[in-house]
DNA sequence: ATTTTCAAT
């Protein structure tokens, strides 16, 4: 991904109105994880711009997890980076999914919480209480994603550029979350 | 004082 994509887009102050999911996949094996470099990549949701119809991100990677036909027989763990958390929508075809895909662990680090549809607490809910682990990134994250989705080029080196703020808006939405997913109304 | 939310004007 490009640099400024990236940066536009996961910062946790702004409100950018396109979503971009980074996803890895790794093989659990025993107590050992292994990566599958074939399975690692990202994607944005698709917009009613040049006609098309717009999708959110999620249901363009379940379509892109269903193609990989992963080995039932086997265990795999998915992470996925998502810049605005689930929709409420969204949330419900992950956990179809997941009940659908027993032998595929999900994981989600979202860099912002998606709260502008009604619903979206219950959405969360129901992604935690089918086993997935959800949690806000955190500059160990987004550090994370700098080194392996952003494209450097020349400079292999060059260090994650964090925003003022980060921790403090990270930590503040960690809050936010804990609140949502321990609160039992749905 | 401080909006903005997977667009559309």
């Amino acid at each position: 991904m490009d640099k400024q994509t990236f940066l536009d887009n996961f910062s946790n102050l702004d409100y950018p109105r396109k979503t971009y999911l980074c996803y890895e996949v790794e093989l659990l094996v025993g107590e050992n994880s292994i990566p599958l470099d074939e399975y690692k990549g990202f994607l944005h949701n698709k917009g009613a711009d040049m006609g098309l119809e717009r999708c959110h991100a999620e249901p363009i990677f379940l379509e892109r997890m269903a193609s990989w036909n992963l080995d039932t027989e086997l265990h795999y763990r998915i992470t996925v980076f998502i810049s605005w958390s689930p929709c409420p929508d969204c949330a419900d075809e992950l956990v179809k999914f997941l009940r659908e895909n027993r032998h595929v662990n999900l994981r989600i680090f979202a860099a912002r919480i998606y709260d502008y549809l009604q619903g979206y607490e219950a959405g969360l809910r129901a992604l935690k209480a089918a086993g997935t682990d959800v949690a806000m990134m955190t500059f160990q994250e987004f550090e994370y994603c700098w080194k392996n989705f952003v494209d450097h080029q020349q400079d292999e080196d060059e260090s994650f550029p964090l925003w003022d703020n980060l921790d403090v808006e990270s930590e503040e939405l960690t809050k936010n979350l804990e609140g949502i997913l321990q609160n039992q109304e749905d």
